[in-house]
DNA sequence: GATCAACATGGTACGCATATCATGAAGCGA
DNA sequence: TCGCTTCATGATATGCGTACCATGTTGATC
């Protein structure tokens, strides 16, 4: 069906040479040959086909970015970003998403180097080792955005994610709340880890004892996690959650219990939705140079690419910036046991796994 | 340094071809033959070249899916429904996005076919059908989504955007609002004009003259559009927006004016961002049954590369649903003419080209 | 023991574009 | 006019995997 550039040659009586030079390289061909291949081309409405250019030049021209979870605005942000600075240095970008799941992130690792793509750019589930040497024995390049590599024989671009959990912690001990509790996600994700690590820090130093309870990063989750919390802790005066999509859920459920946020309880957060998108930024968080950690990491990675940087990992890490809003206000000073009551009839609901830490 | 199918067959001493059938169709291997095969490709950690068997099999199980803007959460919605369609179909998934511009979406349609994708899912910016005559012409297929094509030579799958915009007309006719303003995007992109015609017939039907306003579906122009809208027709009590962007804007004017939404002025509009993603679905607007869409489209594309639907082109209509929430509400019944007041100081605010048809 | 089928495996060419070397023509100076 | 460079173009081989046909082996059947 589709023309090939030997029909090309063909029909302006020219190698398929010549044709592949008046496409990569016109300066080098004589301008009427060049005008009768371009006629040929018009006429025969002829694309090039990147596989055969691709399997011959063992190059694609494209890199990958694999995020955890396409639904978050926050891996939306990334994947502008990282299409942006990818665009202006002559690379095609093809998206993946693990939903935080391992053995996804494997399949899409991959499928992407079945596809020989340049590199890769991993925003991994763990911090497992294996899927970035994976990518590395097979040859392509990889840096590895958003969570710090142990064993650093990878570029990295993140932020101190354990430190800002603190930062967020020291604003509502600021505000004077002492019953903190931390909503966060898997224990098997480095993220929902490191911010509960930043949590527990910041309750250690302040002599508090720190309550942790494992979830998902989702809003169902977030609204079950706070449900059990304040079930189990009614006087807790503020939520320290690991992303949005738990905050969200958070506040679901204290409004359905009776409490308002922020005057009966404080919520602060990581991954703030874009202010952009909503209608009034709401939860104070903590807020990642999206823009900025996407365009380095991308950069990072062409020039490993074109072999402008050679040699040691590279760990860059970006600061990220408290974003004061509506959901963090002064603990407030009466107790309240009326939630208990308000909790009562919804106890059949506990059906996620959640999992306390002393 | 990857290693190929032919280092594989060499250390398991055995013909390229017989990799290749341990690999495609390991039932026609024997069981000893096979195992020395696997033995080597894990030794030497072979992973296929997909650039070689695509290229060889003229197949790439690859659907590229075309939208026009990535940060709409519609948009986003859309990603996810076609790639798990494509995935269970066995299809990956590339993705582009157009930006509404007709320009980069020639761009992005010919990268497309340079990667020889096996089928294209557009949503298109404009009804011209030469996009859609260069994909048929290269030889792959098409499945155009979210418009309707005019010219039928492609398979389809939408929704009667202009009955539903005629719809939400209806809505606020019904609590009593006359005086209803449409604020769309720009006058070059079909669903603007589409949303803006179903208004118009709703407007026309109840003898009411219509009024619109043409701008850009982003936030700034929603909230300047909005701006002009009310400086120009103070007694405006509800606006029709034709997409979430366009609508926030347009609240946040109304909210800086002082104007309460709904209780002074009502908005409804189009493609409400997924209720999971707001703390509380604010907005009264039609919902399109996007995951139908998205898998309707995937499904309809993957028969026509496997050759299961032939012939003419199918058209498929989906119903959209009118989603009440809080922010329309019946006509005040007192006229406001302090709002000239409050949008006096404004006035160098109009840096946007804002076009208004009578 | 001969014949044939069924099966396992190999050899060769091909899909498309390009790197590399080779060839021919034109241009230039002596 | 000869010899040399410079430039435009071509022929061939290559990248990787697979379609297709061919060959050899095994085993069953009479």
């Amino acid at each position: 069906m589709a023309a090939t550039m030997r029909d090309v040659a063909r029909r302006a009586s020219v190698a398929a040479m010549t044709v592949s030079r008046v496409i990569n390289d016109p300066e080098s061909v004589a301008p009427a040959t060049k005008a009768r291949v371009e006629k040929a081309i018009a006429e025969l409405r002829y694309v090039p086909n990147m596989l055969g250019q691709d399997l011959r030049r063992k190059r694609t021209m494209t890199i990958a970015l694999l995020v955890s979870d396409i639904t978050n605005p926050f891996s939306i942000h990334q994947i502008t970003a990282v299409s942006d600075a990818a665009r202006r240095a002559g690379y095609t970008v093809i998206f993946g998403h693990t939903q935080s799941d391992s053995d996804e992130e494997a399949r899409q690792l991959r499928a992407m180097i079945e596809r020989r793509v340049d590199g890769i750019i991993l925003s991994p589930v763990t911090d497992d080792p294996a899927p970035v040497e994976f990518v590395q024995g097979a040859g392509s390049e990889i840096v590895v955005l958003g969570y710090p590599m142990p064993a650093s024989t990878v570029d990295a671009v993140h932020c101190d994610t354990r430190a800002a959990s603190s930062e967020l912690v020291e604003h509502l001990l600021l505000l004077g709340h002492r019953e903190v509790v931390m909503l966060t996600g898997p224990e098997r994700i480095v993220t929902a880890v490191e911010r509960a690590d930043g949590y527990g820090d910041a309750m250690a130093s302040a002599g508090l004892a720190p309550e942790i309870h494992y979830g998902d990063f989702t809003i169902a989750s977030g609204e079950e996690l706070a449900r059990v919390a304040l079930r189990q802790r009614p006087s807790t005066t503020a939520f320290v959650t690991a992303n949005n999509f738990i905050a969200i859920g958070a506040a679901r459920a204290a409004t359905q219990l009776g409490l308002r946020v922020p005057q009966d309880l404080s919520i602060v957060t990581f991954d703030n939705a874009r202010a952009d998108h909503m209608l009034d930024p709401f939860f104070t968080g903590i807020v990642q140079p999206v823009d900025r950690m996407a365009q380095t990491a991308t950069h990072m990675l062409v020039e490993r690419i074109e072999g402008d940087a050679r040699g040691r990992a590279r760990d860059v890490v970006l600061p990220t910036v408290l974003d004061v809003h509506g959901s963090s206000a002064p603990a407030p000073t009466t107790r309240r046991d009326e939630v208990t009551l308000l909790i009562g009839p919804e106890q059949g609901h506990n059906h996620n796994e959640v999992e306390g830490t002393p």
